[in-house]
DNA sequence: GAACTGGAATAACGC
DNA sequence: CGGCGTTATTCCAGT
């Protein structure tokens, strides 16, 4: 790891900065992270996890910014300059020099860092964000801020809560009016980013400063290295660093001097103990002096965090400040930020769309392609929404007075479970056009755009203030932890949160993703892209048509239905009938060809591309071929698909092989198609009421995102992961939504034998971090999700990426396959998936009058891997809501028939 | 003049 | 090691 930071240093060294950055957080996850990352297990989390709240965290990071010293011990620091401060407080020795930095180096590295790096590595991010968070704050600082608030004082408090920016004033007003500040501090956040960055030329060398990279962790905000770029025009004044980089570089700084004092430390081989930094950290007044409401960002950290977050404070102080300029500051923030901090999920977790009443809804999905900018070049504007609008996003079911706070995050869109894209962050958009005030906080190392969520809006919000930015392969690459390839990994998801503090004290998170976006020009302009297919399972017999939606088509593009082994060799390819007649650049009507063996007993799944030449090919799609004699259920009614005329299939959104994991079939309407995306399925019924239960069960339920055939199943594998320690705690903490609320419905029978199960959740993921905090025991709320389980969602699980999988995994698609998929990770129980499933669900009833008992937890997973099986999950779930127990014997029937 | 864009030149990569 | 096709980044210029 060390090394890898350094890597980056080196890179950044040329800049100093981004040293410090880098380093910090890396370092700091890199010793426990990297282990974690490689390792999920380990503990990072645990200890990190732990003790994320604090101290641990911190540690580590710092120790591996030790490391990172050596490699690239000066420069860096200088770069910091900014940073220094901060490490100064922290440190002293090595975050001083660190510190200094201003540059964009810094900046870039920060960018680097933070951002993508923290999200690729995702491992280690998330769990380092986790930890990182608290330490910058930022990564928290939103959320927890916000959260805490709502924690403090629930509700009234949420709604500042909810509204980071709110932090300034009157939750929800405040963030609108804050826009101006907001803008500013988007601006300034940004800019700082960009500022940061020196201008584009040196920057990538610069940015590649190592440490940048290593800060990835830390800084994650590095997104803001983007925007240091982007800013470019900024000067990197200290000011403006802080302020820019604040977010990243705070969180850089305070990464970066983490990583000095440790990596320094540890290169240095002074050691310096963690807790000295902390102790440096301690500076509270630093923080307090942030003050700001940066402040409150950051100190969303656990415990670990605000000490850490004190220490950084003065960094991020700046770099917050700066961004919350915008918005009213409050000092205040700061104390509670922490709370909040600890509190929500890490953004690895995958959390449910429903839960209870509530669900989160985009109701108008952006543009399967946006055109990312990178740090050199300037803004390219807000995704858009392909009717030339906006993405809407809506919370149903949420009755209070109290705004809340809405969180983006660009995430990843592979096969993988949704984690923060380490090669993207969400560049906040200020202006006349954009009329949705919005705060940038930095969350483990993951730049997370917060826009209010209005009651007077109806709690909704037109996103026209998020665009995309695009850091450089190479300096998120370099940085530790970091597994993921950025070539060729340009699609994302745009990832919405919302945490709604109950009256218990609990807080329920839910979570939206988008449909994939392609962020990459020429991807854009030639590469074909599936966004929906009218039929996601047939008999093998054929001959059905299917009209598949997405762009890009031509009208020689041929479509290949192929089926590979698990290790890969294919084992059936054929090139299926197009409908020339019907050609659209957008649609292309496809007659299924028959599936090589016609007497398949159980399902088996195969995928398609579309493929205009070459090298120009669609993702992988999936398809399952369904025994000649079993009925085809649809999986859902895709209201898009008839939209598109298609011949009455539906469509599932399945959009790209990849990005979904889940690929539930999902749900409903448009909102569908957010839910598709994600990992948990919409709740059956868009609005809220259809949250409300049953639905919600289905969404909510982990299992539910299962279903989709995908193969998330693996994820459940990551799980595995957490199953050490760390995430005990979490555990509770973890299901989010679930746990927070025992009543609510939300989750789905299922969430809730798995808390009930209490490791459980940690199966899954071990959500390592959650840790946290939440006093309230809020655990539900937030923590719990993060789980980057994918599928489903289960919040408990947590994102497998980084494990070792993870590293596999993107870049190689190996999990096209489901099988593939499932191989791997699946831990989780499940089986492969049912063939038979088809007949299972069918017979539902029975099952459930079997009654087994079982681990529903792995159940459900196993299960849920057939498309239609969600259906029947979905019916079991109801059932299981009204019936209690009866719900473990239906898991178990299930799974008894599964078999 | 700044924020967007659309295009495209140039640098990197990988085979 | 050079060539070539791709993909990633940086530049330019028009709106």
């Amino acid at each position: 790891m060390g090394n890898p930071c350094l890597a980056s240093q080196y890179h950044n060294m040329q800049s100093s900065p981004v040293i410090s950055m880098s380093s910090c957080h890396q370092t700091g996850y890199g010793l426990h992270e990297d282990n974690s990352h490689h390792n999920p297990t380990q503990g990072y989390y645990v200890p990190h996890g732990m003790r994320p709240n604090g101290a641990p965290a911190l540690e580590s990071p710092r120790i591996e910014i030790t490391t990172y010293h050596h490699q690239y011990p000066k420069e860096e620091v200088e770069e910091s300059g900014s940073l220094d401060h901060t490490v100064h407080h922290k440190r002293g020795v090595n975050s001083i020099v660190t510190l200094t930095l201003p540059n964009a180096d810094g900046y870039r590295d920060p960018s680097c860092l933070s951002p993508a790096s923290s999200a690729s590595s995702r491992s280690c991010n998330s769990d380092a964000s986790s930890y990182e968070s608290g330490f910058y704050n930022y990564d928290n600082s939103p959320q927890n801020s916000p959260w805490q608030s709502p924690c403090v004082s629930p509700k009234g408090s949420s709604s500042l809560l909810s509204c980071p920016h709110a932090p300034l004033g009157p939750p929800s007003t405040s963030p609108r009016q804050s826009p101006s500040t907001s803008p500013q501090i988007g601006s300034q956040a940004e800019e700082g980013w960009a500022g940061q960055g020196h201008s584009g030329a040196g920057k990538r060398k610069y940015s590649f400063n190592g440490a940048p990279y290593r800060q990835p962790s830390y800084t994650p905000n590095q997104s803001p290295t983007p925007s240091p770029r982007g800013s470019p025009r900024v000067s990197v004044t200290d000011e403006n660093w802080q302020t820019n980089t604040n977010q990243y570089t705070n969180s850089a700084i305070v990464a970066a001097i983490n990583a000095l004092t440790t990596d320094g430390v540890v290169d240095m081989g002074e050691g310096i103990p963690i807790k000295a930094r902390k102790t440096n950290l301690d500076h509270s007044p630093t923080v307090s002096l942030k003050t700001e409401p940066e402040g409150e960002e950051m100190v969303r950290g656990s415990e670990l965090l605000q000490e850490d977050y004190i220490s950084r404070l003065p960094f991020k102080k700046e770099g917050y400040c700066a961004g919350f300029l915008d918005v009213p500051q409050n000092p205040y923030s700061w104390s509670k930020p922490k709370p909040y901090l600890s509190s929500l999920p890490a953004l690895d977790w995958q959390l449910p769309s429903c839960s209870g009443p509530y669900s989160l809804q985009i109701e108008v999905q952006p543009k399967s392609h946006h055109r990312a900018h990178y740090e050199t070049e300037g803004s390219r504007g807000a995704v858009k929404a392909p009717s030339g609008g906006h993405p809407v996003v809506q919370l149903y079911g949420y009755m209070e007075s109290e705004p809340l706070t809405l969180q983006l995050f660009i995430g990843t869109a592979d096969d993988r479970l949704l984690r923060p894209h380490a090669f993207y962050q969400v560049h906040r958009i200020t202006g006349k056009t954009v009329s949705t005030a919005s705060h940038e906080a930095l969350q483990s190392s993951t730049k997370v755009l917060e826009i209010p969520l209005l009651p007077e809006n109806n709690m909704r919000a037109i996103i026209d203030c998020a665009g995309i930015l695009k850091l450089r392969n190479s300096d998120i690459e370099l940085r530790k932890g970091e597994t993921d390839i950025g070539r060729k990994n340009t699609r994302v998801r745009m990832v919405f949160r919302v945490h709604i503090s109950q009256p218990n004290g609990r807080t329920i998170s839910l979570q939206a993703s988008s449909n994939p976006i392609e962020c990459s020009q020429r991807s854009a302009q030639e590469l074909p892209l599936v966004e929906k297919q009218s039929l996601e399972s047939y008999p093998a017999t054929g001959g059905k048509k299917i009209l598949l939606s997405g762009h890009n088509f031509l009208p020689d593009s041929k479509v290949v239905f192929v089926e590979k082994a698990q290790d890969g060799h294919h084992l059936w390819e054929t090139e299926a009938k197009v409908e020339k007649d019907s050609f659209k650049s957008t649609g292309l009507v496809v007659e299924i060809p028959p599936y090589r063996n016609q007497r398949i007993s159980s399902p088996v799944q195969v995928n398609f591309y579309v493929c205009n030449g070459k090298r120009k090919r669609s993702q992988y799609q999936r398809f399952t071929y369904l025994p000649p004699n079993v009925p085809v259920i649809k999986t859902e009614p895709t209201d898009d698909y008839e939209s598109l005329g298609a011949q009455g299939l539906s469509v599932h959104s399945k959009s790209f092989y990849y990005g979904q994991p889940r690929l539930a079939p999902v749900e409903p309407a448009g909102g569908a198609d957010s839910s598709l995306v994600r990992g948990y399925p919409p709740c059956p019924a868009r609005h809220v009421s259809l949250c409300g239960v049953p639905a919600s069960s289905p969404e909510s339920s982990p299992t539910l995102h299962d279903l989709s055939p995908v193969t998330y199943p693996v994820c459940l594998s990551a799980s595995p992961t957490h199953a050490h320690a760390g995430p005990l705690a979490s555990a509770a903490h973890e299901a989010p939504a679930f746990l927070a609320q025992p009543s609510s419905p939300d989750r789905s029978p299922l969430v809730g034998l798995l808390h009930s199960q209490g490791g459980s959740p940690h199966h899954l993921g071990g959500p390592r971090a959650y840790q946290p905090v939440y006093p309230n025991g809020s655990p539900s709320s937030s923590s719990p999700g993060s789980n980057p389980s994918t599928p489903g969602e289960s919040p408990f699980v947590q994102a497998p990426p980084y494990s070792p999988a993870r590293s596999q995994a993107r870049s190689s698609p190996r999990s096209l396959l489901p099988e593939d998929a499932s191989p791997t990770s699946l831990a989780v129980t499940v089986k492969q998936e049912p063939q038979e499933l088809d007949q299972m669900y069918l017979d539902d009833g029975e099952c459930l009058e079997q009654g087994v008992s079982p681990d529903l937890s792995a159940l459900a997973v196993d299960r849920l891997t057939k498309p239609w099986s969600f259906s029947v999950v979905a019916m079991l779930f109801l059932v299981l809501k009204t019936a209690g127990r009866k719900t473990e014997n239906l898991f178990r029937m299930f799974h008894l028939q599964c078999r």
